[in-house]
RNA sequence: CGCGGGAUGGAGCAGUCCGGUAGCUCGUCGGGCUCAUAACCCGAAGGUCGGGGGUUCAAAUCCCCCUCCCGCAACCA
């Protein structure tokens, strides 16, 4: 019987669009699924959404939606990019399947009975008009932090599960199994900011919202998400249900899979569930880190989201899969940015190994009609690219056997250079000159097609889709395409016909795309300023140049500060109550460290008047003052005393 | 002292655990080649390894102090 692998990806919250993040870990894992099992292993990869909770009821509500309706609607966009970057889950959960929801509800029963999960009181302030709960330090001055209104004590009952009797079954487990959470920097993490004070009792049910899986003993509480969706690991396998019947086969996972910001569930929660249900834990968490873009975590509030379809559209999906698995330093933060990418196919895969396999196949052509004879004359020429042909395979192996994609990208690389190198020092086209050199080019050129195969056979799980044309334009038939034909060179036969086919990777104009890519995300970016416009000479020290209409678009205003107040809990903010000349309105700045109140009050400024309207620590700011950065500190620009409050600034 | 990550030629990184010629990719410059996607191959320039102190025959690497950057911690609009 095959050794059995399970894999899987977190599922994804069906909030908004994905974005390459989620592409990053996902094409991680499907690139290790498509490894192990060429590797001969029972593979299982499990992918999916995880679709409950408040917010996505929030955002359904906003749209005017069912939650339901609204998951939904996401979901085609998610499968379809899925699809398009050709992922090979073996099954995609959705924690709002029936059958999912039914086996957490026995879940949850179950440590309920078991004693694992009691009723207890939630304790904290209550906002009757926004039916909503706050804990102490989110309340704002003591009012509710959404409206501003006095908040009352309360309790509510919740169902609690008893996390705090594990806490050192957890660090035991970390301890004896060094493998269980990795990279090992974040065992650290885990054991210093959570393990060491000791773990609290995790509130597991909910009131304030209700989608989500009802508790089926209890009416009016819902399974808190985490435990709901880590318990899709399981449920998808078919624990505590008849929809599927895979959880003997394939459980304990081999690995979850996660960017680090949720390895807290993973790591504590989730093996914590696990033990209480009496269940095997999983082999390995790891953690991976993030795709920073331009230096900041992606964000919808940063507008520097990047989406994936886009790129894919532009590349082709492995161009972008490639990126991905190659240029992040797999376990370390990695920076996404146009360029990067762009530089990356040019360099390896059109210059490199496209190129690699245009020139090897039109040589085959030309010189031997696209069959090789098999008379060839070996040369000790040969003998070191032929050495690293074999003993190619061992090293990806090595290194995606830890999960290391960049190095096994590498290593391939390494070797589609030296075969490049390795027709300069043969040169075939001096040898193509003389009759009696060709079956010494016959063996050069079997020599190269043998390497492309190689290549193309270990890039398989990296780019599904360029592999089988590499082996199109070769000849290499299904029977030296596994990956145990890798292993050897010379594999290919005798008789191989090439064919020349398009062009794999179609270099990129650097500065056309760049600009290309400005203009398309132009309307986007305005507000963001996401992309340092080029060039055009600026003046020193200036961040960008706009033209007369962009600064038409900021109102400016004189105001008078009527009131100011510190904002309560907050060192650095003010909330001043300005004099607009139309009634006044409330700004929220954070100039606290540099000014007190009384500095502030009566003083006249320049207010950003058509600024949105935004919440600071939960107080509504309704504009911004103008203030220069001087050093670390910010001093307020302040107006002459005549000018009258309302007064246009421009 | 909140937690964590980082600082190495123009850019991005490796090397740091287990001290001993500072390496890779891209870019730049020069040369070669013409089979190929203006691609490929060779060579060169370019680094006081964030700063200071210490240990040592010897420090990017070990020890101490400091500076700066970036996440996170529901506080700079």
């Amino acid at each position: 019987m095959k050794p059995t692998y399970y894999i899987t990806t977190p599922i994804y919250y069906p909030s908004d669009k994905l974005h390459i993040g989620h592409s990053y870990t996902t094409v991680v894992c499907d690139a290790m699924a498509r490894y192990k099992r060429m590797r001969g292993f029972d593979v299982f990869y499990l992918t999916g959404t995880d679709e409950h909770g408040q917010k996505i009821e929030a955002k359904a509500k906003e749209s005017g939606v069912t939650p339901q309706a609204y998951v939904d609607n996401i979901l085609i966009s998610i499968k379809e990019l899925w699809k398009t970057m050709d992922i090979s889950y073996d099954r995609f959960i959705r924690t709002t399947d029936d059958y999912h929801v039914a086996s957490v509800q026995k879940i949850f029963k179950t440590l309920y009975d078991k004693g694992e999960i009691y009723k207890g009181a939630y304790k904290g302030h209550y906002c009757k008009p926004c039916e909503s709960f706050w804990t102490e330090s989110q309340l704002n001055a003591g009012n509710c932090p959404d409206c501003g209104r006095p908040v009352e004590n309360a309790e509510e009952e919740a169902y609690f599960f008893k996390l705090s009797n594990y806490t050192q079954r957890i660090l035991d487990l970390y301890e004896q199994n060094p493998d269980f959470l990795q990279p090992q920097s974040r065992v650290n993490e885990m054991v210093n900011n959570f393990l060491k004070p000791g773990l609290d009792d995790l509130c597991v049910s909910r009131t304030s919202f209700t989608w989500g899986v009802p508790v089926t003993f209890d009416p009016g509480h819902v399974v808190y998400v985490w435990v709901d969706a880590l318990s899709n690991y399981i449920t998808a396998l078919g624990y505590e249900n008849d929809r599927h019947n895979e959880f003997n086969r394939y459980w304990p996972a081999d690995l979850h899979m996660m960017a680090k910001e949720i390895i807290r569930f993973h790591a504590i929660i989730w093996p914590a569930l696990l033990m209480a249900l009496e269940l095997p834990l999983p082999k390995q968490v790891y953690g991976h880190g993030w795709l920073l873009f331009d230096g900041d975590k992606m964000s919808k509030s940063k507008g520097n989201v990047v989406d994936p379809m886009i790129l894919c559209q532009r590349y082709g999906v492995d161009a972008v899969r490639y990126f991905l698995l190659r240029e992040v330093p797999f376990g370390q933060d990695g920076s996404f940015t146009n360029e990067a990418l762009i530089q990356r196919i040019n360099a390896d895969l059109a210059n490199d190994l496209g190129n690699l396999v245009s020139r090897t196949v039109t040589m085959v052509e030309k010189y031997f009609g696209g069959t090789l004879p098999s008379g060839r004359i070996a040369d000790a020429l040969d003998n070191e690219l032929i050495e690293m042909g074999a003993g190619l395979a061992a090293k990806v192996e090595t290194s995606l056997d830890q999960l290391q994609t960049p190095t096994a990208l590498s290593e391939i690389f390494k070797f589609v250079s030296r075969a490049n190198k390795y027709i300069d020092e043969t040169a075939p086209w001096v040898l193509g000159k003389d009759e009696a050199q060709k079956p010494r080019l016959a063996a050069v050129l079997y020599n190269l097609l043998e390497s492309i195969r190689l290549a193309g056979v270990l890039l398989t799980p990296f780019m599904p889709q360029t592999a089988p044309k590499i082996f199109e334009q070769i000849g290499a038939g299904k029977d030296v395409q596994d990956w145990e034909s890798a292993g050897k060179f010379g594999l290919l036969p005798a008789n191989a016909t090439v064919k020349r086919g398009e062009v794999l990777f179609p270099r990129i104009d650097l500065e056309k795309e760049m600009e290309a890519l400005g203009e398309m995300n132009a309307p986007k970016k305005e507000a963001n300023e996401l992309k340092k416009p080029e060039e055009p000479a600026k003046p020193e020290g200036v961040a960008s140049m706009i033209d007369i209409a962009d600064f038409g678009k900021v109102e400016l205003k004189v105001a008078k500060i009527t009131e100011c107040e510190r904002v309560s809990k907050s060192d650095k903010l003010l909330k001043l109550q300005l004099d607009d000349g139309q009634g006044g309105r409330q700004v929220v700045s954070g100039i606290a460290q540099w000014y007190t109140p009384e500095d502030l009050i009566d003083k006249k400024l320049i207010l950003v008047a058509n600024l949105k309207p935004a919440k600071l620590r939960g107080v509504e700011s309704q504009g911004m003052l103008l203030a220069a950065d001087v050093g670390d500190s910010a001093r307020v620009i302040f107006a002459d005393d005549d000018i009258p409050c309302g007064a246009k600034v421009r």
